[in-house]
DNA sequence: TTGTAAGCGTTATCAT
DNA sequence: ATGATAACGCTTACAA
């Protein structure tokens, strides 16, 4: 593999006159750039662009850690994040965390000692070490998915106490009152804690008695969907509704309602959360809350781009949120 | 930020052995590599692998260009390429080609510049001048999804010929005789091409006169699936079951058919390709083609790195693949 | 506009 | 078991 020496000395520059051709074509006369461009051609010069990063201090690249990149709404903000970050000639190199620390804690730390020049996290925990030494390092980083407001990090995330309460309060607005919620594991993941939180501030809100044998946590998947929304059924008085804190969950529990006799959505109103591509394609439709994936990730990546010029005081943006009605809910039956 | 040279001058020893306690931190005798450990301690010695990749010439990083991580398909096989790599201590940087040529050939350029070790494609053009250049380089690149048998390249793929075969054969078994598919472009890519093949030549088989109408190609995607089999129903002789070339079309597909008036699957029959997570949890829950897209994302893997270490023949592996039959399926309606 | 040469943080070779 | 030092391919003052 030949280097610019070689192509320095077969052009008969010097090294940093072939430096300039690619760094900055438009400071050296043409015709010395022709005979260097004509030198790389004849010895297939191929550029190096880790050696450059060796001494620049830059290595153009960053890191992005999300729990699963199986999960759909995680794609979506990768695919943000990729299309901005190449837009601006950076790559991007890929970590799951499955939502374990301990995986985030040594991704982050290979992904700093391949010196990316920033990072993308999608945390697992908001209060660990790990975003802690961050902070410290002052090394340019911000939370995709994340649930603070204010403090010393930027983050894009949205409104999932406010999510939960508008998903609910669709349901109240249908005439139901037992109203049931299937939640992604609390210690997995604090959205779903918020979601729930904004559920039952609704409840609250409109006098109905929060009942805990309603609450139901599983993981975020569509079997767990499927199995918790059986033991919601099965309980002496079950709901007519229930609000899944993401759709997977929804359209696993839309399978086990039907698969324990109901019909849907007459008598199971059900609400999914992130409205993915193919929540308008299950059968009923599914009513959830629509959340921009692509944009935070694409948002994101503005953020740390800027983050990473000019280190400035953190930034928070929240993201907007929709409830998109379909026809996964109605109103509740009479129960006469 | 500290280096070894920090560290070294600390713990009063030399480079070498900070280098030494690194990465074979056997050969040096206790005390010393506990004065050294010390000494990084307390300078916060941060290890640079960009440093390493320079002079080792080994980023220990892998490319990964995919069409687009937003097919459940692509995001399965880069689950199973990220795990396998991590396994073995890789990194793995992520593109997307968006099925353009031009793509592709900008991320193999660029990826190649920052000097990964490897490529693994999913590529979408297999004549280009890309491949070419890759195997003229010698540069180790495996194939995934890959439609090529023999020659130079390695690669790991399915059986996409038998696949449209096996799927189509089952909807003749049940008495089907006007069949028709709903394909990816198949400018775009070559594997709904080969289906198709499959297609025909199961029709071909059994007797049943091939129609072109009742081919439509549309892109991989939900609308795609539910715009074209409209046209299929609005044909004076519309289809009584259909083959779609994935799972994304087949969903649409089903949308489409039930928005014409049509019950499922009485009215019409529809199998898909690929058997994503969710066909199970559709209504019908849908036929399929079932593809191990998580197990090729690590095979390719595998394969890349045998590559990486030595250089040898090239391999391709075929991977199985099955019917999956659920509800979306039933017997010719009776036409008497 | 172009050249000279130092320097980036590691590894690796050769001594000791 | 440890040390001294060249080397990796590029950028970047500084000089000419």
């Amino acid at each position: 593999m030949s280097t610019i020496i070689d192509v320095a000395r077969l052009a008969g520059v010097s090294t940093a006159t072939v430096s300039r051709v690619i760094n900055s074509p438009d400071s050296v006369r043409e015709a010395t750039r022709n005979k260097v461009l004509l030198a790389m051609k004849t010895c297939n010069y191929k550029y190096n662009a880790l050696a450059r990063g060796f001494v620049t201090k830059k290595s153009n690249t960053i890191g992005l850690i999300i729990p699963n990149i199986n999960n759909p709404v995680f794609a979506d903000s990768t695919l943000g994040v990729q299309e901005y970050a190449e837009e601006h000639n950076i790559k991007v190199v890929l970590g799951n965390s499955y939502y374990k620390y301990a995986q985030e804690e040594n991704l982050v730390k290979v992904l700093r000692e391949s010196q990316v020049d920033g990072l993308l996290i999608t945390t697992t925990d908001l209060k660990g070490e790990v975003l802690k030494a961050l902070v410290d390092d002052n090394f340019p980083f911000v939370l995709l998915f994340s649930t603070v407001k204010g403090g010393p990090i930027s983050a894009v995330g949205i409104d999932n106490y406010r999510g939960g309460y508008i998903a609910t309060d669709h349901l109240v607005s249908l005439g139901h009152r037992r109203i049931g919620m299937v939640a992604g594991n609390f210690s997995i993941t604090d959205r779903s804690f918020h979601r729930w939180n904004g559920y039952r501030k609704c409840l609250r809100d409109n006098g109905i008695p929060y009942d805990k044998n309603l609450l139901v946590q599983t993981d975020h998947s569509l079997s767990g969907g499927r199995d918790s929304i059986k033991k919601l059924l099965e309980l002496p008085s079950p709901p007519t509704a229930v609000f899944c804190s993401n759709d997977y969950i929804a359209f696993g529990a839309m399978k086990g309602a039907r698969e324990a006799g109901l019909a849907l959505p007459e008598d199971l109103s059900i609400v999914g959360f992130d409205d993915m591509q193919t929540a308008s394609y299950m059968v009923p439709a599914l009513t959830t809350i629509h959340q921009p994936a692509y944009e935070m990730g694409r948002r994101a990546t503005e953020l740390l781009m800027a983050l990473m010029n000019t280190p400035g005081k953190p930034v928070q943006t929240m993201m907007d949120i929709s409830l998109v009605i379909r026809e996964s809910t109605t109103s509740a039956p009479d129960r006469a």
